[in-house]
DNA sequence: GGGAAATATAACAGTTATGTTATCGTGCGT
DNA sequence: ACGCACGATAACATAACTGTTATATTTCCC
């Protein structure tokens, strides 16, 4: 399991302008960040949490991509099928397992 | 000030088919009532809220409304101008001040 | 009652997010 | 090499949400 700093560091090297992204927008881009984080953390594939929450895997890779934010109703379908929380506040964005 | 029950209950006096959209879709209405409800706290009017989100009163009005769901940066911005904290998972969504 | 403040709603144009199919690239195992 | 799983991306249509002005209605207070 990757902590958080690698699991940025990755996405960095994947991608150079998302650090730019990360640093215009840190809520924003954190919520696609910590929704992949859970997921893999739950053992999931993309495909199989489109499966689950009644979505088709290109949208939850956009979504993990940050390419788009999530929608509310998308957020707690995700949420849902991920048995996460979600804590968002001025100074945090984070999912965590809620079990 | 007035407690959530009391908040809810007069919502749907105005207007019964609240009560109908609260059944269907708890958690989405929920954040719009928890919103308004965290304004009131504060003693802010939507107008005050409005300009302090960079938004105009029909706005605020709107999405207290539940018309819409906010938009991922938007309810960052309200969380914001509220200093408000969004707990959200399966079983609840709350909003809290965090100060 | 009257005036001001607060809230609600309509209408319109523009932007953002969804839903989808198709396709591509990569990695892994056989 | 081939097949499969996984993830990324494009393109398109459409729904959802924003932003706004104008206006109506309600609430509050003197």
């Amino acid at each position: 399991m990757k902590t958080h700093r690698q699991y940025i560091t990755e996405r960095i090297e994947k991608k150079p302008a998302f650090a730019q992204d990360l640093a215009e927008a840190e809520r924003e881009v954190t919520i696609a960040v910590e929704l992949a984080k859970l997921r893999e953390q739950r053992g999931l594939s993309q495909s199989q949490l489109a499966r689950m929450t009644g979505m088709k895997q290109p949208q939850i890779a956009r979504l993990e991509s940050g390419a788009y934010m999530p929608a509310f109703g998308t957020l707690i379908r995700i949420l849902e099928a991920l048995k996460g929380k979600l804590e968002l506040s001025p100074t945090e964005c984070r999912v965590t397992c809620c079990r």
